[in-house]
Order: structure tokens, then sequence, then C-alpha cells
RNA sequence: AGGCCAGUAGCUCAAUUGGUAGAGUAUCGGUCUCCAAAACCGAGGGUUGGGGGUUCGAAACCCUCCUGGCCUG
């Protein structure tokens, strides 16, 4: 009988003090850490990420933190990939992989697999916005209706992203996406997984937090690290990596469409509203072991359940 | 002190000039298969600054008080 090596999942919203955690764990158990966050991945993306300072990465290395500069762009299924490779060699090393972030959808692409489609490709995205700029997306959602009906009725006609995925998918393949999904069954991930989530108690709390950081964010300059990128790269706002929260506020202060004061507000509320959406992922998630990131002695609480985890390593 | 203007949802503002209040945004909830810190969907929320009056009917007209701003002295 094959036993699945071990990994450990930690999860939980932004502010919710992942990294602290993580790297207590790392002094303590025999893991390493990959990071599970699409933002962290941008080279350069230092203050506006949160990203673990370059000490702390010193004693606890992070594997998929700075991989990509600001004008590429990353996805669930490279991050799969990725993932994948890595956990590979940490368990042939005798460790356990340490997943830790807070990119749901990356997470469940790991964990149950990926459909096998075709990768995102920029001449049809290009294509496909041009269209939606003459006719608007809910004409190209009819037109999804004509090929692909099943995904059709499960979109909104203004769901651009999804309509133009589902379109990209079926040019380039000749097949309806519905009809991958059901051709193709997803690889589970091979690991016996630990999911712990950090969790706050009291909403307000975690708000007052990301006040808090957002504000320590701009008095460490956010401002002028933004200025750095775009003297750096050719940077334009729909990049992904120029979408991401605080960044986007922050061009839109440089663009002068905003002021000092509406950057703060609009930061803070960008931050919440991506902790409301990660909340949402975790609240339907089965099988966690959660913990409430507000409490004392958070670390120490997580540890003594993720020891357990040991109990699943192979008998050397 | 006098004069003028404003006060409507947490915030910014609408309401065909008397027919009984709507947007954007925030907040909350949800969706999520190669952009996900993205994109999209839904919900709650206002005794229209207070009080009085006119009227079948007032956010709108009248009186008065309160608050804020501007002007004059």
């Amino acid at each position: 009988m094959n036993i699945l090596p071990p990994a450990i999942f930690l999860m939980g919203p932004t502010a919710s003090g992942k990294t602290q955690v993580a790297v207590e764990l790392a002094q303590q158990l025999p893991v390493e850490i990959i990071s599970v966050d699409s933002a962290l991945v941008y080279r350069d993306m230092d203050i506006g990420t949160a990203k673990p300072e370059a000490a702390v990465l010193a004693h606890a290395p992070h594997h998929l933190i700075n991989i990509i500069d600001p004008t590429n762009s990353y996805s669930a299924a490279a991050f799969r990939h990725d993932a994948l490779c890595l956990m590979n060699d940490i368990t042939r090393r005798g460790h356990i992989p340490l997943l830790v972030g807070g990119t749901m959808l990356y997470f469940r692409a790991l964990h149950f697999g990926l459909n096998e489609l075709p990768q995102a490709n920029s001449e049809v995205r290009a294509a496909l916005d041009e269209q939606s700029v003459r006719i608007g997306w809910p004409a190209l959602h009819a037109e999804l209706a004509k090929v692909d009906p099943e995904t059709a009725v499960l979109l909104k006609p203004n769901d651009a992203q999804r309509i133009q995925r589902a379109l990209e998918v079926y040019q380039l393949s000749g097949q309806p996406m519905s009809v991958l999904f059901k051709q193709q069954n997803k690889q589970p991930l091979p690991y016996h997984v630990m999911q712990i989530a950090l969790i706050p108690s009291e909403r307000s709390k975690l708000h007052e937090r990301i006040a808090t950081r957002f504000s320590a964010m701009l008095k460490l300059g956010l401002v002028d690290e933004l200025l750095a990128l775009k003297e750096k790269y050719s940077l334009h706002p729909d990049l992904p990596s120029m979408r991401c929260v605080g960044y986007r506020q922050t061009w839109q202060f440089l663009d002068k469409e905003i002021n000092k004061t509406e950057l703060l507000d609009k930061g803070i509320a960008a931050t919440r509203q991506l902790a409301k959406r990660q909340l949402t992922w975790l609240r339907n998630m089965p099988e966690i072991i959660e913990f409430d990131c507000l409490a004392d002695k958070l670390a120490r609480q997580v540890l003594a359940a993720a020891r357990q985890i040991q109990n699943f390593l192979p008998a050397e």
C-alpha cells in the first residue's frame, strides 16, 4: 500500500498573519515554504504586497516569490505546475511542503487539479478584447451561447473574463469548454494534505489591521515604489501586476485621479474586499482546521496541530 | 450682528421645479477550471437637519430653531 506523502496548507485572508505563523512552523518542523500568492510572484513589488522582508526570507526561504517581472503574468495553471515540481523535490529531500498564502484559486487548482485546456493566448485575447469594444460583452456572450451553450448559461452577460476564456478555449481547441471538462478527469493532489485556515473571529479587528497596515505601506513609500517600478519597467494599468490591491489605487493617485486621502481610503477598502472574498472561499472549504488569527500565541496553537502531520512522514 | 447659500443612504450627489426618494461608491452575502490582490452577481441601508404650518398630498412652499460655508460690517 502506498502512503501519500504529507503536505500542509496554511491559508488565510490578507493581514491574518500567515507569514509569521509559517516562519515559526519552519523553525520547528522539517518543512519548506511554498508561497501561494498571485502578487508575491512579482519582483520589485515589495511594499504593496506586504512581501516578507529579505531577512525573514533569508532564514525561512519561500519558493515562488520574486519569480516574474511585473510586466509578465502568472496563472493558476502555472502555479500548479511550479508547485507540483517543488513539492516533489521537497518530499525527496525528506521535508514537508508547507504551502502558505491567500490565493484560494491556486490552492484549489493544486488540490483538485485542473482540466487540460489550451493555455492563455494573448493574440486570441487581444482579438476578443477588440471585438468587445465594438459589440460589447453581452453580444460575445450570445456568440458563446451558439458554440457552447452549456458554459454560456453558467455565465452572466457581463462576465468579461470568463466569456473571453470560454471563447478562447473554443477557438484554440475547436471544442466547447464544457465538452472538454466532461472528457477529462482532473488529477487531484497526490499528497496527504492538512488544511489549516487562519480566520478572524471579529471582522472589525481584521479591518483595523488592514487600515493600519495600508497606512504603514504609504509611510514606507508605496508611492515611491510604484514610481521606481514605472521607471524600471514598461508598465500599464491593465497589467495583472498593476491591478493588485494598493498598486491600482496608487496608480490613480499618480495620475491625479484621486488625492492622498482617497488613496488611503480606497486602498483600505480594496484590501477589505479582498479579505472578504478570501473568507468566502474559506467558508466553503471542507475539512479545514480553523484558528482565530486574532488569538494570542497563534503560532504555537498552529504548531501543535501541525505536528500531527509528521505521523504521515514515510518511515526512514 | 446683518445678508446669501447649503443641509437627502456611511461618503459624493440625483429627484422633469407639490404626487409620497434614486444612482455611484462603501458595507454585507455569493460565484469562481490557465488574468484571481482579477472579474462578475445579489442584498440590506434614508421618519429627506429638528419642530410647526399650508395642502387631498411636501425633499420641494411658508415660519422658526440648529449646523456648516461664503459675503458685508
